[in-house]
DNA sequence: TCATCCATGCTAAACGATTTAAGCCCCGCG
DNA sequence: CGCGGGGCTTAAATCGTTTAGCATGGATGA
């Protein structure tokens, strides 16, 4: 492809199209965007020279004057991770629906990294930032954040008194929608595997692990709870741990999905059936659980729905600074497909 | 949290500090960037200074200057998918290492998204676009890119005479690869799952699969061919194409994990075992991939590593406008799983 | 005929940084 | 005492927009 048609004379500005055409940039400017204080024959003249000489608007410009730059700073933990890769498909669509761009930010779960992220971002001067803070994240860590003036939204995950809106699901009740479903197929002795202390998200589903218990009158056993981060190799290796028990759980919960795959494969390396011999209840309902094998039976945890809600809550808060908190928090919703049927003791054999 | 400390006087910028501290806002600046032509006592002060009173940078101002904003575009069409999602953390872990930061566009698989995408990124002028063309893309869609002088890397797929670098993986190679493996192991009609026309992996791909059965002296049979979408749903519906033929194959190379996951849904869902009765062959390994069950055989296309070569050729050519166009095309490599076996024929019955 | 008004477009001052040529101060040397 | 020069700092221009306020000129109304 050559270029010789306008990059030979440098980048085309409003200024150069302003000499171009005898008008001052201001006018150039105010047609561009179809402002009525400029005629109707100007605005035309000024937006087809626009087009015919390729004009870039340069935001970075506009944003020095206006003081707004369209962008939104997303920082996430994990993006390889399909709840939060899904979150931020949400984010996009919503967000660029909006005309706003993603500056994005992946903090590792480290929150060194994360604070430099967020640093490296807020140089950018983005309208806001939608969070989902890395794992022991405290109010001190986003310190900077709140003394920066941009609006902050939390997504997913919290930092408990941080007084950032938040848009996330109802942790607590979701998981004890699991439990109470492996209760209700007759399991009595029920693990939970994998989540860390060090999230909002970890807290909360242990917590809501505990209250389904509690509800069916099921004593929480520590040997039953395998915490630990929310992968695929770790629902493996907290599923082993499980059986390896001399009185092994007949089910278990999971953090999220992916513990949950990871615990249906470490079902079946030990030879049992999922299902039949161990019941799995996964977190999330991320696309792949519909594709297992056999089906996951999971929570539905809405993450389209409060990646949107997150989009909203930024778009207002950047429209109104000072506007009451406020928290989206969905209802999750059993889905029941084939990872979970009654215990073993129940079955015909 | 209070915010009373340095809000109240509005942003802390470099006039502010320089007016604060007695010294002008280029010894401000130099200080702040170590320049050894500033004091080190002074540099010291005004660096404590900006960090007690939380300067941070104002980047849009800088790049207005220095024209360079350390940004980089990057635009896929989908992020769901997991290969573009790997895709997208090895070039966020590389460029973020580099000082860059990701500006996000997704295209959908649309051209004319994909060109209003483009363009809002453009107007933040990024010192290089990596993207991934989205179907059907033409020389012409991208002539914008090429006119506007910004460094352009494009990654996984390619627009053939664009005339940009290209980091990605040798496609032809890889498929015929999986194609070898599955007549070693005695399968006579091999089948093909997904891809379309409209990208340059899709004709790849598929120019593969005829390679690879012309090496073995196999016909190409354009039944045993059902070119689709890499998705998941796809590769389900297109293994029940070949296997609902009157002499249908005995086994499919995919065009990539995604439908390959897909077509292992679909032949267990008629009663087959995958890698007994019906055997497949994946395409990238993605995370997956060695995880399903059973675990895919596959083709590795070294998605992170040409990522990383993405992110360095991007830095290569915004250090070097005119260096030579480069294209770097890895050797995919054959990863033996389960998936697949020996055709039924030669199996003991 | 003159003041008023409207429609249109312009002037000029921001915005917050970077950068280069120039200035100041002081010291040492002849 | 004057001059050269080293070390540090500064003034001012610049990047590409936006916008408040002003200027112009023709039409309108009294």
């Amino acid at each position: 492809m050559d270029d010789t048609e306008t990059a030979s004379l440098g980048r085309v500005t409003l200024q150069r199209l302003a000499s171009e055409l005898g008008l001052s940039t201001a006018t150039i400017s105010l047609a561009l965007r179809d402002s009525p204080v400029v005629a109707q024959a100007t605005r035309q003249r000024v937006q087809d020279m626009a087009r015919e000489r390729g004009y870039v608007a340069n935001r970075g410009a506009a944003s020095l004057r206006t003081a707004r730059t369209n962008i939104i700073g997303v920082g996430l933990h994990d993006i390889v991770n399909p709840s939060f890769t899904e979150l931020l498909a949400a984010l996009e669509d919503a967000l660029s629906g909006a005309g706003k761009t993603i500056l994005l930010g992946v903090s590792q779960e480290d929150v060194v990294r994360q604070a430099r992220t967020l640093g490296t971002l807020a140089e950018y001067r983005p309208d806001a930032f939608i969070i989902s803070p890395a794992l022991d994240t405290t109010i001190a860590d986003l310190r900077a954040l709140a003394i920066s003036g941009i609006a902050v939204v939390q997504v997913t995950r919290e930092v408990e008194g941080s007084g950032f809106d938040f848009a996330g699901s109802d942790d607590e009740t979701g998981v004890s929608l699991g439990v109470a479903h492996l209760v209700a197929l007759g399991h009595r002795r029920i693990g939970m595997i994998g989540g860390l202390q060090g999230t909002s998200t970890g807290r909360k589903r242990l917590a809501g692990y505990m209250a389904g218990l509690a509800k069916a009158g099921l004593p929480f056993e520590p040997a039953l709870h395998a915490p630990g981060p929310g992968l695929r190799e770790y629902g493996r290796e907290g599923v082993a741990r499980l059986l390896a028990l001399e009185n092994p759980p007949t089910a278990a919960v999971c953090f999220n999905d992916l513990c949950a795959f990871g615990a249906v494969m470490g079902v079946q390396a030990a030879g049992l059936e999922v299902g039949a011999d161990f019941s799995i209840v996964g977190y999330d309902d991320i696309g792949e659980a519909a594709l297992w094998h056999p089906a996951l039976t999971t929570v539905y945890t809405r993450i389209p729905e409060y990646g949107r809600a997150a989009a909203a809550l930024a778009l207002a808060r950047i429209a109104a600074p000072t506007r009451p908190v406020e928290r989206v928090v969905l209802e999750p919703k059993l889905v029941v497909r084939a990872s979970a049927g009654p215990p073993p003791a129940r079955r015909a054999r």
